[in-house]
Formats: C-alpha cells, sequence, structure tokens
DNA sequence: GTGTAATTTTTGCAAATGTAATTTTTGATT
DNA sequence: AATCAAAAATTACATTTGCAAAAATTACAC
C-alpha cells in the first residue's frame, strides 16, 4: 500500500486549525510560526477537517431550507426543489409556492429561456401569475395543456393562460374543450378538429410545462367539478389513484391507473409531457403529499417547488 | 467613499456558504451552479465571514489552551506562552510545568540553539531537569546565576546545575557563595576574587536564562531558608514585594524594591539578566501569580511555561 | 561502518482564490 | 431617445493552496 503516513497529534491539528482558522494566517505563516514545513500543515488541516474537528456551521435560517431543499432532490430524483417558507400558522401554501413559482418565472423569463410555456390550471398557478410582474417576453407563447372545466372563474384553463399572456404581452392559446370526453364519444374523431389538431401541434414544440397537482378528494377542483358523468372519487381512489397531473391520475408509483378516465383527458398526455425539454411542478399541501410524490417518481418533474411544510412531510413519508 | 458596494440577501450568502463549505464546492462551480459571477462569489463569502454567518468551530480540547496561551501573550506581553495542562485534583504544579520546560529545553538544544544556558534553582526547575532525557549536547556549558544556599539539597544551585550537566553531558560552573552577601560586606571587594570574576564573566556570555519565581512566604525555600540575617518577610512585604527572581524582589509593577536586600545578592542582576538573549521563567501556583505578572511587566519574560489554573487565575486577576 | 528502507523535506507545478483595473450593462435623468 | 452615472461583469494577474515527484535525511539491520 501506498497510503501517506498522517497520524498527527491531536494538539499539532489543533494548534494547526488554529492559527489558520481563528488567527486567519496562511499555510506558509502557520509552518513558519510552528517550525515545520507548509507541507505538513496543509496535510494537518486535511486530516483536522477529514476527523471533523474542524466544524463549519453556518448561522442562517436559510440553510435548514437549503437542507431540505437538497435531500428532497435526493430522495425524490428531482433535480432542483425549492422550498418557499410556508406560513406555520395558517399553512395557507398557495401564497408562498405561488410566489416562489413566479419568481423562478420571471428569472427564467429575464434569461429568454422559453419561447413557449405550456400550462395547466388551478389555484396555485392563479396565484403565481397574479404574482408575476408585468413583463415583455419577445416571442411568447403560453399554451394551456389541458381542456378547462365550464365553471371556475379565474383560476380556469382559460383565465390563467390569459392573465400570464397578460401579464408577459404574450400570445396564447388553449383548448376550447372540457377536461375529459364523455364516455362514448371517439377520442380520435374529436381531436381530428381542425383547431385541436393546430393546438396539438403547439404542445409538440414547448419548451417548458408548467404543471400543478390535484389530490382525491373534493378539495380538488377537478374532482369536485371537472370529472365526466358516472365517474366518482371513490371509483379512482379504489383504482389506486393519489392524485392527477395534467388530469391523468397516477397511483402511488407514479404509474397511471387502470382507469378509462385516463384514456379520455384532453389534452398532452404524460408520455407527450416527458419531451417537453423542461418541467417544473409547483404543489403544497398535507393532502398533495403523495401526489407529489407519485409525480417525482414518474420522471415527470425536473424543478419541484413547494413549501417547508410538506417538503418536511414527503421527507418524513419517504425515509 | 470607494468601499465597494456589497449587500447580497442573506439568501444568497447562505446558499453560497452551504455550496462551498458544505458540499465542498469551488468557489467557480458555486459561481455555475448559482448562475452568477465566481467574483459575487468570492465576495459573499468574504461577506458571509465578516458577517459572522460562517463559524469556524473547532472541536478539541486543546484549543482553549491555545486560546489561554494567546490571551496570557497579549495581556502580559510576552512573546510565547505555555499552559501545562494542570492537574485539578492536587494541583501540584511542579509536574506538568516541569515536564513542559523539560520538553521546551529539549527542542531548542536538539536545535542546538544554546551554547552557555544559565540557571536559577527550586524546585521547578529540580522536575524538570528530572524530566530531561539523557542526550548529548555538543559544547554546552551550564553556568549557575546566582549563588545557593548551604542547605536545600538537590534542588539548589549546586544540584540542579550539575544534575542538567550531566543529562545533557555538557560542563558547568556555578558560585561557590551564599545568595546574599552578609550586611556589612563589601559587595566589590567580594566579587574581586578572581574565582567570582571568571564566573561573572560567562554570565556575559549566555545565550538563554531559564528563570523561576519566588512568592514571599514560608512556601518559597529562599525565603524561609535564604534570607541573610535581620531580614523577614514582613520587611519585604512591607516595602511592597510580591516575589523574586534570581533573588531580587519586585514590587506588583515589577520595579525592584527599596530594600537593600537587592544590593546584596550575589549573581546575575536584572539589568545584565535582560542582556541575556533567550529567557524562559518557569511558574505556577496560585501564590505565584503575582510575581509571574511582575516579572512579566518587567520585561524580564520571553517564555513563560505556567499550567492553566494560573493561567487563569492571572488573566481573571488582569481583566 | 555500510547498505537499505522508511520517512521527511524540498521542489515544482497546476488549480483555486483574492484583488484590482477595465469594459459592459443597466437604470435613471433630462 | 440620448446621456450620464452607477452597478455589475469581464478580464487579468498575484497569491495561496493542493498535490505529486524528486531529493535528502533518518532509522535500522547487518
Amino acid at each position: 500500500m501506498n497510503s501517506i503516513q498522517t497520524d498527527e497529534t491531536e494538539a499539532f491539528l489543533a494548534e494547526v486549525c488554529w492559527h489558520y482558522y481563528v488567527n486567519e494566517l496562511t499555510q506558509s505563516d502557520v509552518a513558519r510560526v510552528m517550525g515545520v514545513t507548509r507541507l505538513r500543515v496543509n496535510r494537518a488541516l486535511q486530516e483536522a477537517r477529514a476527523a471533523g474537528l474542524v466544524r463549519v456551521e453556518i448561522a442562517s435560517p436559510f440553510v435548514a431550507r437549503l437542507e431540505l431543499q437538497a435531500e428532497l432532490c435526493r430522495k425524490l430524483g428531482v433535480s432542483e426543489a425549492i422550498c418557499a417558507p410556508a406560513d406555520p400558522e395558517t399553512h395557507d401554501y398557495h401564497g408562498p409556492v405561488g410566489a416562489a413559482l413566479a419568481h423562478w418565472l420571471e428569472k427564467g423569463f429575464r434569461e429568454g429561456a422559453w419561447k413557449a410555456v405550456g400550462l395547466s390550471w388551478g389555484l396555485t398557478l392563479k396565484t403565481a401569475i397574479q404574482r408575476l410582474p408585468r413583463m415583455t417576453v419577445e416571442g411568447l407563447e403560453v399554451v394551456s395543456m389541458i381542456g378547462g372545466t365550464s365553471q371556475g372563474g379565474s383560476f380556469n384553463a382559460f383565465g390563467v393562460a390569459s392573465a400570464m399572456a397578460d401579464k408577459l404581452g404574450a400570445n396564447y392559446s388553449l383548448f376550447s374543450a372540457p377536461i375529459y370526453l364523455s364516455p362514448g364519444t371517439d377520442r380520435a374523431t374529436f381531436l381530428a378538429e381542425g383547431a385541436f389538431q393546430a393546438h396539438l401541434a403547439r404542445l409538440q414544440t414547448l419548451d417548458l410545462a408548467v404543471l400543478v397537482a390535484g389530490d382525491v378528494t373534493e378539495r380538488s377542483f377537478l374532482v369536485s367539478m371537472g370529472l365526466p358523468t358516472g365517474v366518482t372519487p371513490q371509483d379512482l381512489l379504489a383504482a389506486g389513484a393519489v392524485g392527477d397531473v395534467l388530469g391523468h391520475f397516477l397511483d402511488a408509483s407514479g404509474a397511471e391507473i387502470a382507469h378509462p378516465i385516463n384514456g379520455s383527458a384532453i389534452g398532452l398526455d404524460l408520455e407527450g409531457l416527458m419531451r417537453v425539454p423542461q418541467r417544473v411542478l409547483a404543489a403544497a399541501g398535507q393532502h398533495k403529499v403523495d401526489v407529489i410524490i407519485a409525480a417525482c417518481r414518474r420522471g415527470l418533474v425536473q424543478t419541484l417547488i413547494t413549501d417547508d411544510v410538506t417538503a418536511r412531510l414527503m421527507l418524513e413519508k419517504l425515509r
């Protein structure tokens, strides 16, 4: 073996570290003061660090969040995770998460990262777009990735896409269609319509998909207002669903559940979504923990934006 | 003013520090990951350090002693201070301090730093010499700097000098004289004696003086056995004495007290001592706190060897 | 003493860091 | 819209650090 011999006494290590870190001498100076060679000082510092003799502490509340984010990246396999600070009182996640998404989007737009942005819809997304500053993004196109409900107001597909386009001085296009085909309608026939074809083509050119996630309770607008006639939340739960992304219901492992509803969703399917180069998911809340995990496991998510409370719940679940 | 504008948010600073210190990226990599320039990372790190955001902690019991030593250097104006670890039970300082002095001397001898070493005498010094390893120091001369008492055994001037010379294979020379002239004896006449003249000449060539300090109580052998007839500890205390170095009694400020005894000491006087290029004082114990401080204030001491208990007592006094 | 092995020190160099000068960009003002 | 001032990025360079190869020293066995 050729491992270099390094076994200085702790007193020596401590003194080297002390001169170097506390007194802020250079390694050369430490060597001179202590009457040894610079090499030994250099090695001593490495040994001390390896032995955990020196511990750097970063005294900032932000560090906890950074650690949380890194842990999320590791455990969920996403390449970026952002934890907005949740309001611990109300745990109204829409505010912080919306702001974080807005900030993230703003940065990207400013860098000119995207020309065609695909949107889903929901309260989280609406909040984010509200907080987006008014700015001009040259040649940007906002494209809705799924159909909308007939009700639902400003957080519906129409409201979300138009609000964003308005904020950014962009054009937008959306499906003039419900989320789900009614049972019996032939999907191919329906989509053969010229307007839909043009829109579907646009979806192939997206360079960013902004996703949200819904759970399978009445809290989800999709569930409470958008499900096709005859489909109940209980059906979906029975099929293993933990929530939806773009109207496609996933089980805990991230696979689409075996239920006809996934075949009748109007819009970009998950395979198509995977071809969009950049994908961000903004979602938070205790009830969404499972679907967020599922979406990440499915590999849909590159950037996850959530809040610290939800993040901790997810990590707890993944432990 | 031309102070560069650096006012990053704490979140930014924390993230930079986190990547740099926790993840151990280089500054360039941090810059790349965070999408900023290396310069900003570099500045951020400096700002964070300046703001106390990063705190390096050295987890070692030795650090406390290093800090103690640095504090002693600063407060006492000595260039080197060594605190041996005292036995907190017995607080027998002779062992640790003796060992520390022995170690310090051994290092110097090994480097061939000295050719002529001046000694005082006392228990501390005797202990140190006992712990000195047997070694050969080419051409070394051991010289006693003061006279001795007629009693006192192996810690007396004779015992100390001969023991050290024996350990180091050196020659030694000493005063065949008491510490103090009896009242009435003329100093000049007494020292005109040929043997003394030769010895005094040797004292001019010393390159190291090994000093100890005594207090003004019966615990000091000098006080209990060596004082000239008619001089009592009370006399000395009344004159402001806090202890002695080389038989010269000092007041709290380090000045020699106005008492005839300082004029009748046989040996190197303090002015002569100051001409010895290197001077080390080994002393510890609660009762010696004042005299050690005094000796340092007088500028007699370059290297102070004591124990941590005494060190803390001294710093407490100097606060 | 002599040779050999192990260790330490020296030396050299590439990478990383700290810093200042220059250029570019940005934002504000007119 | 043009101009200016301020801020930021780029560039360039000196210092410091990390690391490996070569040289010197030391330790040890014979």
